[in-house]
RNA sequence: CGGGGCGUGGCGCAGUCCGGUUAGCGCACCUGCUUUGGGAGCAGGAGGUCGCCGGUUCGAAUCCGGCCGCCCCGACCA
């Protein structure tokens, strides 16, 4: 097994890229901090992307595309947003390149643009600088409209997935008459990213508003979906913000409402990212590589036949073709691996580190007894079942894998939850468990950065219903508490 | 930006301390035969400016100087 993956006790770090790499999902790639994903990754994504494009279509959003690049005077507009973001932008200065006297290539001066462009970290400024254009009437509004495309912000320590220079992500930017109605669609976009880690993802999280700390630059609130990994670490898994008339006063968009009245626009944004994948990677899967959940997995089914001659084969893969057939018919997504040149026992192990759901092997045994041979990836257990039946019977069975997969999760994240009112145990559970600690907090910003600064840990979010909560006393500062917070170690 | 580590066929490494045949090994790759129900075996084969530049030397992967790049830990970070 010279190629087995690092197990999760050894080093988790290098397990995580490891399962990234073995199941052929991306590459660290010769651009600093960038990733290469691979068809295997962009298959995932993709799906993730289709049901996502979907569920945002069904709440009334549409497409559109904003350019990559950014003026740079728009981001001196919202103070709160340069100071967010000046610190990890590319940014464009020449249009062309030239050799000096040695021969190195070098940015032409001649070619010094007149003004540079920012490659966009996020879109805000130039889409309301647009939005400014297209709003003039209540009539116009509300503006709900989404992008895909790619952002790049220069971090100093990038991860595969979790943390790139580059990456890919979907921003959805809203526009509205009331502050009401933006808080709503805010709140709208958050319960679809829920529904999405939860039932797609097999990933539970919790929702709830980010301190002021760890708000969005700009933001007047942010919602927050916060999902917990294997090794005890929080991943911020989606955003919502209600960006209030921010933006809108910064790029001077307004609107004249039904009284003739001139108003500024009311905002949000939101966003996911590839970033998701690194949370579908460290939520579900094991020592032996990637796990997937049914409803994403690029290939739900494998099907591997067997044969030792050549009579074999064609009553094999006869076999396995109408099987596949039967399958695909039911709506299941099948690849069938025919590929002579390597033996069933290689594939067996290659379809494993790809998280592949469901295994179908059909060998000379099988066809005797009108068989086949099913594997799940979460268990590895393997039944032998009879081909009558076959397509209900794979259907049933990766239903029970999605829900499966949740449950556990589920049953993980609750192992590892705590609930503490004296800082002693608080330090102690974070630094010998992790996971989260819900625990009381005074709401000062002090106190927040001193229990980092002490040990590492976040607040990763304030529940949405925290004022219904028991108060309290915080665990460090005795300061009044009006609810329980969630704190974790955080990637 | 601070601390540590590393650059040698596609990948992972040995060799460097103490300079000296044709730079090795495992995996992967190519050809052939035998194989194929949990990463097959044998035989043959191809593939390397030893990160870059300069120096010392009869001779440099190895010693000296400079530069570049990558990884890990930290700081930073939707």
């Amino acid at each position: 097994m010279a190629e087995a993956v690092t197990p999760r006790a050894d080093d988790y770090s290098q397990w995580y890229n490891d399962v990234v790499r073995k199941g052929k999902l991306a590459d660290n790639s010769p651009a600093r901090g960038c990733m290469i994903i691979r068809p295997n990754g962009m298959a995932l994504w993709e799906n993730m992307r289709d049901e996502l494009d979907r569920m945002f279509k069904d709440t009334g959003h549409e497409n559109f595309y904003f350019p990559i690049f950014i003026p740079e005077r728009f981001m001196e507009r919202e103070a709160e947003h340069v100071e967010g973001f000046a610190k990890e932008c590319a940014v464009v200065t020449h249009s062309r390149l030239t050799q000096d006297e040695e021969g190195n290539l070098i940015p032409d001066p001649e070619s010094k643009l007149g003004e540079n462009y920012i490659v966009r970290p996020t879109s805000e400024t130039i889409i309301w600088d647009t939005y400014s254009k297209w709003i003039q009437s209540y009539r116009d509004l509300p503006l709900l409209y989404n992008q895909w495309a790619n952002v790049v912000r220069w971090e100093m320590r990038p991860r595969l997935f979790l943390r790139t220079a580059e990456f890919l992500w979907q921003e959805g930017h809203t526009a509205h008459a009331t502050k009401e109605e933006a808080i709503e669609e805010t709140e709208r976009m958050l319960d679809v990213y829920t529904t999405f880690a939860e039932d797609y993802m097999a990933m539970p999280v919790h929702q709830g508003t980010k301190s002021e700390s760890e708000r969005f630059p700009g933001a007047v609130d942010t919602y927050c979906i916060e999902a917990l990994m294997q090794d005890g670490k929080a991943l911020q898994a989606g955003t919502s913000h209600f960006l209030g008339q921010n933006f809108a006063k910064a790029f001077d968009c307004t609107f004249t409402d039904e009284n003739n009245e001139e108003t500024y626009v009311w905002a949000t944004s939101w966003g996911v990212s590839t970033r998701l994948i690194g949370g579908l990677i460290m939520t579900h899967s094991d020592d032996q590589g990637l796990v997937l959940p049914p409803k994403l997995a690029p290939h739900q089914v494998v099907i591997v036949p067997i044969y030792f001659n050549d009579d074999q084969k064609t009553d094999v893969l006869a076999a396995c073709e109408r099987i596949q057939e039967e399958l695909a018919d039911a709506g299941v997504t099948v690849k069938m691996d025919d590929d002579d040149t390597q033996s069933p026992g290689w594939k067996f192990n290659e379809y494993e580190l790809q998280g592949v759901p469901v295994r179908l092997a059909i060998g000379p045994r099988d066809l005797e007894n009108d068989n086949v041979e099913l594997a799940r990836r979460d268990t590895r257990e393997k039944t032998i079942v009879p081909q009558a039946g076959i397509a209900e019977r794979v259907s049933d069975l990766l239903d029970e894998i999605q829900t499966s997969l949740y449950t556990q999760a589920k049953e993980r994240r609750k192992e590892r939850t705590h609930t503490v009112d004296d800082y002693d145990a608080f330090r102690e559970v974070i630094d010998e468990d992790g996971g989260f600690v819900w625990a009381h907090w005074d709401g000062s910003a002090e106190t927040e950065e001193r229990i980092q600064e002490e040990t590492g840990a976040t607040i990763r979010l304030l529940p949405l219903d925290r004022e219904d909560g028991e108060s309290g006393e915080d665990m460090l500062t005795g300061e009044p508490s009006e609810g329980r917070v969630l704190f974790a170690k955080a990637y």
